[in-house]
DNA sequence: GCTAAACCTTGCCATAGTGGGAAGGTCAAT
DNA sequence: ATTGACCTTCCCACTATGGCAAGGTTTAGC
């Protein structure tokens, strides 16, 4: 039988919040689900599929973009699994150089950050690199 | 002798953006600077100062409401060091949280990666492993 | 049958930081 | 006087998400 959720259903059967829901649907991620006569949104377990597969897609960090590209690729058994890993692999590179800036971030203020007394006198070196002229 | 540059210069001097000095008077980072008869933005080297300031702390991934007080900070004489210190280690703990969080995508998805062909046929673990109902 | 709660609908606004562009004024050099 | 390179303000865009408001619907209790 054809179980059909509202979209609160179908929110928490996927772990998408309703509103995001509707904006997927509304930026062309989904194609405009089935309503009632009422105009609630009505979703069957395909739909539910393909709203767990963004929802995992989005915990990986891809763009909304990327999840649109991997969701056609997914529904079309012509794809070739090239594609599909190219697109992972270009977001690993947006990840790593991600890491990497962090990590610079990181490096630098903790050096900054050490070299602070942290008490109650105004000296502090973070204000003084700060302002430094580069 | 007191060199005011127009926005600009000023742009240039600091490394930012005109369009971003505006930006953050706007938002109430800067003061109001002076003004030519004709309505030009004119800026002193004390706020050419400023403005590499919060290019740096920008470098550092610090928001502009942390900026906001960092400034205030470096130009209180009374500050005690804690403040600034306490702004730098809330900031810290943010990016390693950035930063784990892209690790374990960076983790999650290298594997997924791995064990997709990637050649010319349909078959692949990414989609089948986004599609797994979590 | 009525009412209240818990849904649903659309639409607009906000966030953070940055960029783009338009329409118009100004200044310096030719 | 003209031209090009500035400057001004104002509005819009992006990404992904949330909030709120005004209104319709459905369901459960009385």
């Amino acid at each position: 039988m054809a179980t059909l959720l509202t979209i609160g259903d179908a929110a928490k059967a996927s772990g998408l919040s309703a509103k995001m829901i509707r904006h997927y649907e509304q930026s062309g991620l989904l194609r405009k689900s089935a309503r009632t006569d009422a105009g609630y949104r009505l979703y069957n377990s395909e739909q539910i599929n393909q709203l767990r597969f963004i929802r995992q897609a989005r915990h990986l960090g891809f763009s909304l973009a990327d999840i649109h590209a991997l969701l056609e690729l997914w529904q079309n058994p012509e794809r070739e699994s090239r594609a599909v890993k190219q697109l992972a692999q270009q977001h690993l590179a947006e990840i790593a150089a991600k890491i990497a800036e962090l990590q610079h971030m990181q490096q630098v203020l903790t050096a900054l950050a050490d070299s602070c007394k942290g008490d109650g006198s105004p000296h502090c070196n973070i204000l003084n690199q700060l302002a430094k002229p580069t």
